[in-house]
DNA sequence: ATAAAATTGTAGCCAAGGCTACATTCCGCA
DNA sequence: TGCGGAATGTAGCCTTGGCTACAATTTTAT
């Protein structure tokens, strides 16, 4: 090969901060939406609902509490900080972009949960801003 | 948590065996590139498209190659088997549908292909089918 | 009040996917 | 022809995100 390709690694390089990034975005999601359904989130619901055993889950609230996003003490309920509740909103709201969006252009609705999971992660604020547009469009 | 949910996980078990798959298809889509441009895949073409270091590609040509994806002699280049040929074929398919689909929905070109370089590990064959059927319908 | 059950913690294993440092092989050119 | 630089291989390190097995704690129920 001749030429370096300074632009070519550019959405790899993204694709690969992205999928870091999912599970901890899974994961605030997840513990908000515990916390408004019981008050607060327990290690053995988040691992339920996740789908992975009890100390996979463990191991990712410990990367969120040293990320400043969670707190916990020993035997209790996981909860969001200021900041951690700043991204479960943001990543809830993208969730629900992206499902909408999917069923505007005619993916089936069950469909467009599943895939959602994965695909929110890869959307950017400006692939987010034209979603939105378009979905406004397509409304009125 | 009262009840345990069945649905509940699918999406995250999706998009975590989409996240596996990741990697390989990225692969696989270039090395049958490369070998469309210049004949064949060199280890340092695939570690420079990929934007990462050369033992990185080799420990991932060792798993294609484990997986019957692909073959290679040492200090020669990559190839594909057939199996690994259909999925390139797939996998790019794949890809630009999903970056068609972005533009259709008027995502901007250059991050229209930055993110697809992402989401498109996680369209299923249905959400697939279901964007070819919106760009037929948008096109004619 | 206490025994059983459920929950949480901890230890330690594995594979994947990054990296650097260094060894080896290949290839183009003087 | 042979030498130096480029390409490739190999060793070994790290982190992440899975898991099982077992220990400790808390909660529930008798
Ligand atoms: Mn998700
Ligand atoms: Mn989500
Ligand atoms: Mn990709
Ligand atoms: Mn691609």
């Amino acid at each position: 090969m001749t030429e370096t390709d300074p632009t070519q690694t550019k959405g790899f390089d993204r694709a690969r901060q992205a999928a870091s990034r999912a599970l901890t975005e899974d994961y605030v999601e997840m513990i908000s939406d515990l916390a408004a359904e019981f008050g607060e989130a327990r290690i053995t619901d988040l691992a339920a609902r996740l789908g992975v055993a009890h100390p996979t889950a463990t191991k990712a609230v410990a990367r969120l509490k040293r990320e400043g996003l969670a707190v916990s003490r020993p035997y209790r309920g996981v909860f969001l900080t200021e900041e951690g509740e700043a991204m479960a909103e943001s990543v809830r709201a993208r969730h629900r972009v992206v499902v909408a969006l999917l069923r505007a252009v005619g993916v089936p609705d069950e469909v467009a949960e599943l895939d959602a999971e994965g695909i929110e992660h890869h959307v950017s604020s400006r692939t987010l801003a034209a979603f939105e547009a378009y979905l406004t469009r397509k409304t009125d």
